[in-house]
DNA sequence: GCCAACGTTGGC
DNA sequence: GCCAACGTTGGC
């Protein structure tokens, strides 16, 4: 496998099923190395995007569907796209009949916390030049997974005061 | 392959 | 809770 730039990225998730405070816990409790996975996502071009991920890219962890929704911090890729097995599962609500385990359809990443950033809303990243190409703030989006640009990047981690390097 | 109907996302 | 925007499904 080629070595690549590391690339950054945009997730969403709703607080309530899983914020960055349960990624925290979830990475702590499994010393050194816990993670989560990121499961459920049921979306071609979210999945697509994942599949790019690999192993030390930088992830923003934003909150949806809740008020504000914004960046509340930062993950890191740990393992790169694999079969999500809740598609497999009758009883799990990411159920898809139609994917076959010989030919997934779905993937999902593992992700571990990085830092917490203080909490930049949306209004915020909406309201600073730098960001308006992101897709984040375009009306409309409901893109879940997203590629973000390195500048947009390090100015997120910047406006949240967070201390993620970035090379 | 078109497109109307339907379901979902997610800000407000 | 509303609803605009978007994605998916399925009849033709």
């Amino acid at each position: 496998m080629a070595k690549r730039a590391r690339m950054y990225w945009l997730m969403k998730s709703e607080p309530d099923e899983y914020s960055i405070d349960d990624l925290q816990r979830d990475t702590d409790e499994c010393c050194p190395r816990g993670r989560c996975s990121w499961d459920g996502v049921r979306n071609y071009q979210a999945r697509n995007f994942m599949r790019e991920m690999a192993v030390g890219d930088l992830v923003l962890f934003y909150h949806s569907s809740t008020k504000p929704p914004g960046v509340a911090g930062v993950a890191e890729v740990c393992r790169a796209a694999y079969p999500d097995h809740t598609q497999f599962d009758p009883k799990s609500k990411y159920y898809d009949p139609k994917s076959k385990e010989a030919e997934p359809r779905w993937s999902m990443v593992d992700l571990q916390y990085v830092e917490h950033l203080a909490f930049i809303s949306l209004a915020t990243l909406k309201d600073t030049p730098a960001l308006a190409e992101m897709k984040v703030v375009q009306k409309g989006s409901r893109l879940s997974v997203q590629p973000v640009r390195k500048a947009e990047f390090k100015a997120v981690v910047k406006l949240g005061k967070g201390k993620t390097r970035v090379r």
